[in-house]
DNA sequence: GTGAAAGCGCTAACAC
DNA sequence: GTGTTAGCGCTTTCAC
């Protein structure tokens, strides 16, 4: 239904079902006063289909004070199949809602946030990790009514996971635990939550808190890793995710251990190959499905100014370990 | 340099710096007629930086009839490291014009691609794959004046990925050959043109094409797979990507075959993890950083109405194989 | 060199 | 119920 011609606009829709142009914009935004007649309504409807009419975004945002679009700031982070699952589901939930996602990478060259912010004129924003007071405040002055740093959702902090991933270690017998936390800076802030997760569960158990290194994704590396912990007689290595995890595996295998006979491996987050790793490997997996929910929901109500009602949030299902064959 | 007050406009920029908000508009976009003395430039430079001030997107959207915003579409399939290093690149290269990328996932619940195009006023559409006919005409009418799918890259066809996978092999000795294509629908069309490469190379050495199986990222799928290979004594095997590879590797672990003595495996990307898989694997590299600058170019050369000057692009580095542990 | 004025396509008072 | 009207913040033509 639509020539290759120049866009309709909404006097186009207007002109052809022989109405005002405002009430094409009352019927197409089905404003609360429905003061519309159902047969004008039908009107507009057909003839906006007909047309292919599509609002024009800039237009509708500059009057109206505010657009649907919101933006997910994602970090410079190696994107991970978990994250892009989290972002189609926040998506969707937003989309029911209207509004419309769209992510930006924020890596080193790219434009700053706020820019980015006001080119797009997202009325809201949506981070992996809290940005910078004075990122919020350009982003707040630009117009984004919100602005939702992930890790704060209660439900879903980033602690339970080391504390899961130490808890299962200790309760196979593991005494000395180490610790591997990635090479990659962006990572590092999550990295650290999880970590404490592991230490709490360490002094509640009454032992030493783990034995902390560093391993890129090298083979070198997790084996230069591998060889200290053993030297300190560690036996069970929490990863900071599983590709770390995968990493110190290969670093096993290059000093001719074999998990868990040696060492026990547990990683995070059930990415697919964690379960083609050899062996495979024992993981934290959860909900990302429900949290992208939880967020979507919160950026709605605050975007509609209505206190969030935490009861009608679809229930979040607590991270557990999944176990496989390396511990 | 910002009070949290409302938002600064061009007026006020212009009242600050004592000139009319036109000269402002002339300033900052440095139009070409050149008539603004240095004097108040200046004034007018340091006013807007002094207020924080920042252009609202969808007024200069309404007004201009353009935006300076590039959407990149990504089709719904599993984000790797790689294509995170590429939309990198691009929106590098596209800020460094002036533009600003943001990238949206097509899910399948997403809204439709015009209409976050039209949402966000994108001038122009970059997508992974080609759109439906009817999607480009709709993104045309919105006025999104370029798309562009990656794939009719000249020089980065996927085509001679499989070639290069097959022609490895085939040097080794290899006279059977097997190909691994992805169960994910979305990795479909990019499978089939690597696949091609590889019946090409085939063909040009005058050996039977391989013999395609389907695998998911599933031990007991990609074992079976293993299984049925060696029953028709196919001895190498491309897979489609490294995470597929990957899997091939676990199945044939599975069925207590290794790489290479029972089976030549070869994957393409060069993930992080396909170092740290055992045996290391094989696989291809390519350049996705000079990728992501041509792209760039295209974009820009295509919305400035310019021709495309090939010569003046980067360069790229054609696709090599990565010779390891499991070939 | 600089400014006045006319919109871009839409929303939202307000009038009928 | 529906139309009239006045902007939203900016670009751009044209006059000074």
């Amino acid at each position: 239904m639509s020539r290759p011609g120049k866009r309709a606009t909404s006097t186009d829709v207007a002109r052809a079902a022989g109405v005002s142009q405002t009430t094409v914009s009352f019927v197409l935004n089905d404003r609360p006063g429905q003061r519309i007649s159902e047969e004008t309504r039908q009107r507009v409807l057909e003839a906006a289909e007909r047309l292919d009419y599509r609002p024009h975004g800039s237009a509708r945002a500059l009057a109206a004070g505010r657009s649907d679009v919101v933006l997910l700031s994602v970090p410079d982070l190696p994107i991970g199949a978990g994250i892009s699952r989290f972002v189609e589901e926040l998506a969707a939930a937003l989309a029911a809602r209207g509004l419309t996602l769209v992510t930006h990478l924020s890596g080193a060259h790219g434009r700053p946030l706020p820019d980015v912010c006001a080119a797009v004129n997202a009325s809201a924003v949506i981070g992996f990790e809290s940005f910078d007071p004075e990122t919020v405040q350009a982003l707040h002055r630009i117009g984004a009514d919100v602005v939702l740093p992930l890790q704060s959702d209660d439900l879903h902090s980033m602690q339970p996971i080391g504390r899961l991933q130490a808890e299962h270690l200790l309760a196979r017998g593991h005494r000395y635990l180490g610790y591997a936390m990635p090479a990659h800076p962006g990572l590092r802030p999550m990295a650290e939550e999880r970590l404490q997760g592991v230490r709490d569960a360490c002094a509640a158990a009454g032992i030493e808190p783990p034995m902390v290194l560093t391993t890129s994704l090298d083979l070198v590396d997790a084996a230069q890793a591998v060889t200290q912990w053993a030297a300190q007689s560690v036996t069970g290595v929490c990863a900071f995710n599983d590709e770390t995890a995968i990493a110190i595996l290969a670093g096993m295998h290059d000093n001719g251990l074999t998990a868990p006979a040696d060492f026990a491996v547990i990683g995070s987050d059930d990415i697919p190959t964690a379960r083609l790793a050899i062996p495979a490997l024992t993981t934290i997996a959860f909900d990302l499905h429900a949290v992208g929910r939880r967020r979507a929901e919160a950026v709605v109500a605050s975007l509609s100014g209505l206190q969030l009602d935490q009861a009608a949030l679809p229930p979040v299902v607590p991270p557990k370990v999944i176990q496989r064959a390396s511990t």
